[in-house]
DNA sequence: ATATCAAACTAACAATTGTTAGTTTTGTAA
DNA sequence: TTACAAAACTAACAATTGTTAGTTTGATAT
């Protein structure tokens, strides 16, 4: 059972990959085209704009967050489990598309129309992960330190697995994921 | 006293910035003469070539990031005290250039004739930031744990510094590196 | 065979790109 | 005042950009 692959799709995922080479503003049309063998005019078949291709890979991801974000954050789990439940979700959905985590990190701001609600995506999803560390802090779980810096720790990490998972071969997510929980949670000493 | 900054300084400094808001190719050099409010055949008094500028920005910084490892893996402390200066190294560097390491994390596929020399430095000092890891483990100061995961979690933290210390108003660098050390150390869970 | 339609093509466009050549302005030292 | 040099300017270039219009190809259904 194989998935049948729209030629829209073909030159989306070309896309994300060209994107994370060069970033969006240095892939012309001709290259994107050039890989797929075709005519850069030929693209216009199958998509609107090269602004429409960024869209379609960043938002897709950006609403994929979101929605595990919110399965999270209403679970009924310790603070500690869902932290791993969220490095389980970024393992999950870098693992599945690497590139166009690049451009999520990277070429958002290349986004026109569809900035803002990028923008408020983010912000909603980088509040609810700083809720949940505070709660662990509240109730003990988690230690009481600055809330921003292990935030930052651990989203900064979280947000760079799209440069480290290709670089395993044979990946097991499963196993990625609870190493890093692992450390992420426990660092890096012997106590 | 204050420093005099020369012409092509302050062409380096704005690019810079203008390259971490939209990223090195996005940039036209009719957008970085807008800023210093001249014309873009202006900057050719100052400066060779957009390339240049790129290089510029990147290679002094990476120079930099090699002598700091250089000094801290010949110091004859333990490995969780080597960890701390190198927490300590990156708070330093990116508080005093938040813009150039914008460019030094996302245009370095952009240098063209410096892009071996800087490949090679980021492979050494990986490489060095391994070894270090690596002996903590050996010695038990450090958790046998799966040292590429170490590594990628430290080293993703730090290389996105230039993201969050911006946003921070009077930066304490001494208080941040003390924090994302004991962080990153320690982890977030009360054992 | 014929009609249809998706998907490729050629050719071109207007705008923008980095950069060069040659000229004028501006500030400073003699 | 004059001379000089740094640093700005205008004008233009050849190449490349995203995109459009109109046409041809090739497979499928009638």
């Amino acid at each position: 059972m194989h998935e049948i692959q729209s030629r829209r799709d073909q030159i989306i995922e070309t896309a994300s990959r060209l994107f994370k080479e060069k970033g969006f503003s240095a892939v012309t049309m001709r290259d994107l085209a050039g890989d797929l063998g075709i005519k850069a005019a030929s693209l216009y078949n199958h998509i609107n704009s090269k602004q429409e291709i960024l869209k379609s890979i960043i938002i897709s991801l950006a609403d994929e967050f979101t929605e595990g974000m919110h399965r999270i954050k209403t679970s009924d789990i310790n603070s500690i489990d869902k932290l791993k439940y969220i490095v389980d979700l970024h393992v999950k959905i870098t693992s599945r598309n690497t590139f166009g985590m690049a451009s999520l990190n990277n070429d958002w701001m290349h986004l026109e129309d569809q900035l803002d609600y990028y923008l408020e995506l983010r912000e909603n999803y980088e509040n609810d992960f700083r809720a949940i560390i505070q709660a662990g802090i509240d109730n003990g779980e988690i230690l009481n330190r600055d809330v921003e810096v292990m935030l930052f720790s651990i989203l900064s990490t979280l947000r760079s697995l799209y440069l480290w998972i290709p670089k395993k071969e044979d990946l097991d997510a499963e196993q990625l994921s609870k190493d890093l929980s692992d450390t992420l949670i426990d660092g890096v000493k012997v106590c």
